[in-house]
DNA sequence: GACCAAATGAACCAACTGGTACAATTTACC
DNA sequence: GGTAAATTGTACCAGTTGGTTCATTTGGTC
C-alpha cells in the first residue's frame, strides 16, 4: 500500500527480464489477497492468482511453497496491518470517556474501510482459524488492544465515569463485534432486509449507533 | 428432525431396494448440510456428500439438479427454521422491557444452539448472498423479526420505558451482531485472545453482558 | 399382469487444478 | 570474465471433481 512501486533497478545492458525478489513477492502478495478475500481458500485458484499477477505460477509456488502457504502470508500481512493500526492508536491524553468513544469510532472505521480484512477473518474462521494456529508469526504478539482497552477502562472507572465490573475482552468484543457484524453480513442484511448497510447515508448513522451503545454499555 | 425414521414400507416379495423419495431427500440434505457446514461451497465435495448418504451421487443430481441447486436447498431450509423460530416467539403478553430482554436471550441462545447456521450465514456471505438473491423462496417472507421488535419497542417508549428515536432494524443488528460474532469468530476470538467464547463456564456471562448491552442501549 | 413413470445403481469421463521437471537467465562476488 | 547461487520461463502431468450415460428396478394403475 504505501510503496507499491516495483523498483526495477537500471539495467545496464538489455537482460529480458529483471531480477527483483521483493516486487515479485508483493505483486504476488496482493494478487492472492484480492483472489483468496474473494473466492475463499478452497474457491481461490492457483492458476488465477498467476494470471493477475506480473509473474508465472511458478514463483508462487518458488516464493511460497503451496497454496496454504501463499494463504497463510496473505493473512498474516493482514494481521500485522491491524496490529499496527491498534499500536498506532494514541489515545492516552484523552479523558476516558472521550478515549473510549474515539477507540470505538476508529474500530468502526477500520471495518468499514478494510472489508478485506473483515471477509479474511470469515474465511479464516470458516477454517477454524486453523492457520493462525500453524502461523508462528501470529502466535507471537497481540493482545495490545485489550492492553489499551483495560488501561482506558480502569481510568474511567478510577474517575467515576464507568461502572466497575467489566472484563476488557468484553468491552472488546462488544466494540468489535458492532463493528465487524455490518460489514461481515452485509450481503445478507440487504437480502433479508433491503438495507445496504454500507451505503454512505446508513452507515454513519450506524456508527453512531455503535458508539452509543457501547458508552451505555460502559456509564453507570 | 422431527421424525428421521425413513419409513420402508412393508415390502412383498424382497426388492434389492425400497422406494422412498422424501427419506432420500433428507438423508442428503442433512449429509450436505454436513459437508457445506464444514468446508464452504467450493470445499464441499460431492462425492463426500454422497458417501455420507445412504444412497449415491447419482441421487443429488437427479433431485437437486447441481451442487449450486444443492447448496441452495440446504440454505432454505435453514432460513425456513430461522423463521419458524422466530414466528414460534410468544411475547406478546410481557411488558416491553421483559419481552425485549427475553427475545435478545432467545436470539443469543438461537445462534450459540446453532453453529451450523451460523458457519452458513457467513459462508452465504462470503458468497455475496448471491443464492440467497436467487432463491425464490427466500425473497418472499421474512421481516416478522423487524415487526416483532418494533412492536416490542414502541410498546416500551409508550410506556416510557424506553427512549425514543431508535429503529427497529437498528435494534434487531445489534442484537445480532452481540448474537452472531461469539459464534462466527469463536476460533479466532479463541485464538488470539486464548477464550474460548462457547466454553460453557463464559458462554452465561457473555450473554448477560449482551443482554444488558442492549437493554442499557433501549432506556434512557 | 401388463404398462409406464418415477426412482435408483454402477461405471465412466472431460475438464480442471495444484504442483513439478527441466532448463535458462541474471546477479553478486571474486 | 568466470563461477555459483538466486531467480525466472515453459511445458507438462497425475489426481481430483462435478457431472453424465446407460441400463435397471420399483410401485402404482388399469
Amino acid at each position: 500500500m504505501e510503496k507499491t512501486d516495483t523498483a526495477p533497478r537500471p539495467d545496464r545492458k538489455s537482460p529480458s527480464w529483471t531480477q527483483d525478489p521483493e516486487g515479485v513477492r508483493r505483486s504476488i502478495l496482493e494478487a492472492a489477497r484480492i483472489e483468496f478475500v474473494e473466492h475463499g481458500l478452497s474457491g481461490a485458484r492457483v492458476d488465477e492468482i498467476a494470471a493477475k499477477t506480473a509473474t508465472s505460477k511458478r514463483m508462487i509456488y518458488y516464493y511460497f511453497g503451496d497454496k496454504e502457504g501463499l494463504y497463510r502470508a496473505v493473512i498474516e500481512e493482514m494481521y500485522d496491518r491491524i496490529r499496527r493500526f491498534e499500536r498506532g492508536l494514541d489515545l492516552g491524553a484523552l479523558p476516558p470517556d472521550e478515549a473510549m468513544a474515539k477507540l470505538a469510532g476508529f474500530t468502526f472505521d477500520y471495518h468499514a474501510d478494510n472489508p478485506d480484512f473483515v471477509r479474511m477473518v470469515m474465511i479464516e474462521n470458516i477454517h477454524h482459524a486453523r492457520h493462525l494456529a500453524t502461523s508462528t508469526k501470529i502466535a507471537t504478539l497481540n493482545l495490545s488492544i485489550i492492553d489499551v482497552i483495560r488501561e482506558i477502562y480502569e481510568g474511567g472507572v478510577a474517575a467515576g465515569l464507568f461502572r466497575p465490573g467489566l472484563e476488557a475482552l468484553d468491552i472488546h468484543l462488544t466494540i468489535s463485534a458492532l463493528s465487524f457484524y455490518n460489514v461481515s453480513n452485509r450481503a445478507s442484511i440487504r437480502q433479508v432486509f433491503g438495507h445496504d448497510m454500507g451505503a454512505p447515508d446508513i452507515l454513519p448513522q450506524r456508527r453512531q449507533t455503535a458508539i452509543d451503545t457501547v458508552m451505555r454499555m460502559l456509564r453507570h
